[in-house]
DNA sequence: AGTTAAACGTACTTTTTGGTAGGTACCATA
DNA sequence: TATGGTACCTACCAAAAAGTACGTTTAACT
């Protein structure tokens, strides 16, 4: 053999791995974030929340994020249809984190542009 | 046209995706952990800390993580070469976000764990 | 002279992820 | 009869990320 074997969940040794599995991908956090506390959601209101997303991801996303009890999906049998997301409570436990990624990460845009006005003077 | 072009630095609109895109990366977050506050490693010392790494995505990971300032590294020119890495202080403003990552996934960890043992007896 | 060690570099391939472009169902309204 | 609205689905394709395998440097040690 050269190498471990990963059958099976092996790969879940690591909680970061972990973690960073199910919140990854270039939507999730987005989608958690738009739907903070409280908040329900219709499909079309996120995928106007988030106009960079395709359909097909954002149905794709949400299915991940619903099948990893993230969000709460209910639909009404209604015509046209009618589905609403919200967070569970795992998912709400998301929401500090991804905050401190944010406030970070403004913190940061503000030095790079800081940077680039000194630069350019 | 049918979408925004995001030419230039477009992308970095939403603080979100910004930072998931500095630390996302299947190593990053767990190479800036073991690089903890304080704590300096060289690079064989990490190469042994994450065993399921191959040499080309730690260097390459480290020189990402490099040029985003997120890790310190310096070389010393002997033979054979040592290189030590340590955290950047904006990469230690990141510590605690990924300790709560961590935290998180432990919990859920815990609840699959029981979840299974119910479901199996 | 041959081997070893550390920290890489590079070419190539595979896997994963995301994007495009179409289609569906149902009923209401024009 | 045609069109519109909502919330999807599907097949196919492109791009990005990660993996494999092998090479390099230099000097000390055997």
């Amino acid at each position: 053999m050269k190498k471990k074997d990963n059958n099976s969940d092996d790969f879940q040794v690591c909680p970061i791995d972990y973690g960073f599995k199910r919140i990854g991908g270039k939507y999730k956090a987005r989608i958690l974030w738009y739907l903070k506390k409280d908040t329900v959601l219709r499909y079309g209101e996120l995928s106007r929340a988030l106009p960079d997303i395709t359909t097909k991801m954002l149905t794709q996303t949400l299915k991940e994020l619903e099948n990893d009890k993230l969000v709460h999906r209910e639909m009404f049998y209604q015509v046209p249809p009618r589905v609403d997301y919200s967070l569970t409570c795992t998912g709400e436990e998301l929401i500090p984190f991804i905050d401190h990624v944010r406030e970070w990460s403004l913190r940061e845009m503000e030095k790079e542009k800081d940077l680039l006005a000194v630069g350019s003077r």
